[in-house]
DNA sequence: AGGTCTTTGTGAACGCGGGCACAAAGTCGC
DNA sequence: GCGACTTTGTGCCCGCGTTCACAAAGACCT
């Protein structure tokens, strides 16, 4: 009753996460000419153990050969079909200032299965400037011209994504990447992740600051 | 033998990872002039469960009182010294790219214990502009000017990555923050954690995916 | 064609983290 | 000053994820 269609074979959350680091590995590998690979020189690449690699590719039914490794275009198709990313996902960035305009500008999204297709602001003093070839429109226009499944990023102010995740859902986005410093809470069904900048620095300055006393004992095991 | 001088009480991972985020909830109370908060009101700011907050904080030898809740500004002075916040960290950015350059312009890191001293890029058509009240430098300026303690944001092209996080160890950086999408290898003792942009998008475009087809039976038992 | 050797796929053990529920502790009212 | 009430701190349990180690499977050599 609860887990009614589990017919989809279920893939960790954890694995999910990684399958784009593979992902990346195999285009790298690829660019190079390699086209058959074990799973010891993917983990390599890719920065995991190679056990952990397995495990996650046997939850793809992965077609990996005994004695030989993975074919890398084989590979690298099931985990883009899985991710799906054989068709481009649309993406809106909401809120133009530092950050929304470098991320407007950023061309990592292209070549990664994404299109940024809308930049979106309020600020009148904003809207109707052109940022990387793309003119930034206001919630309405947004409203107008997104009729499609779409997933958006948000690069407000913190005391304003709450508002601009609202109007998004409300426009049927379901996916949503927060960049503002702040919790944002959202219906069920819709999907969250957050990036925290300053976070992620707390979190080096917390090692950092530890380090600094004990990684001579810890670190090597003799000295 | 191994964990020889765990005189510091052990922190988990999982929980200085919250800390920031509680900080951050904690500093949004203070302002609105809120001075005692109880755990229940706290993990909902923070967006985390009251058990695994009273948990974390516990770990800090936390100073709550039974009946009443957190001193606001007490629990606020306290995950800031663990996290080792008191004084602010030295950053370089390394990569002036499109995303080098939003964060050097990004002032959401002054606010939360952090200062971007160096804007480093090998570009000669770069070093020496001015970004943020910075002058960008090279590397052997950067060598020159940062005797201390200091942490490295790495926005560099992915195959530029590992030669300057190869460089800025050499200059004594332990911790680094690396937004390329690669995998960059260090040695013990050096901290990274990596924000990949495009992996986000990507473990979003999998649920969004899955989500179409099976949120129906899952987010709602009944329908 | 058979044997050896490589590499996958997975069963089992383990450790961490999260959640529940309760006892301890301290406050506030009377 | 005492009792009732609120909220913390934590012991226990469970489920997930990671790691180890090995058996199955297939390729390659002779």
């Amino acid at each position: 009753m609860s887990t009614a269609s589990a017919a989809r074979r279920e893939i960790p959350e954890a694995t999910v996460a990684r399958l784009p680091l593979y992902l990346r590995a195999l285009a790298s590998l690829e660019s190079r000419g390699v086209d058959v690979v074990s799973s010891e020189e993917l983990a390599e690449a890719a920065g995991v153990r190679s056990a952990g690699l397995r495990k996650d590719l046997s939850h793809l039914g992965s077609y990996g050969v005994r004695g030989v490794g993975y074919d890398v275009a084989r590979l690298s198709e099931e985990i883009s079909r899985e991710l799906g990313l054989q068709h481009d996902w649309a993406v809106a960035i909401i809120g133009m200032g530092n950050l929304g305009h470098a991320l407007a500008a950023y061309g990592g999204f292209a070549t990664r299965g994404f299109s940024v297709r809308w930049l979106v602001d309020e600020d009148p003093a904003i809207i109707g400037t052109e940022i990387a070839g793309l003119r930034v429109i206001d919630f309405a226009e947004l409203a107008r011209q997104a009729p499609e499944t779409i997933i958006a990023v948000l690069a407000t102010p913190p005391h304003a994504a709450q508002q601009a995740a609202d109007r998004a859902i409300a426009l049927g986005v379901r996916s949503i990447l927060n960049f503002a410093p702040c919790v944002i809470t959202v219906p069920d069904g819709v999907e969250v992740r957050k990036v925290d900048l300053a976070t992620e620095l707390q979190i080096l300055a917390f090692h950092e600051q530890r380090g600094r006393d004990e990684f001579d004992d810890v670190a090597e095991g003799r000295r």
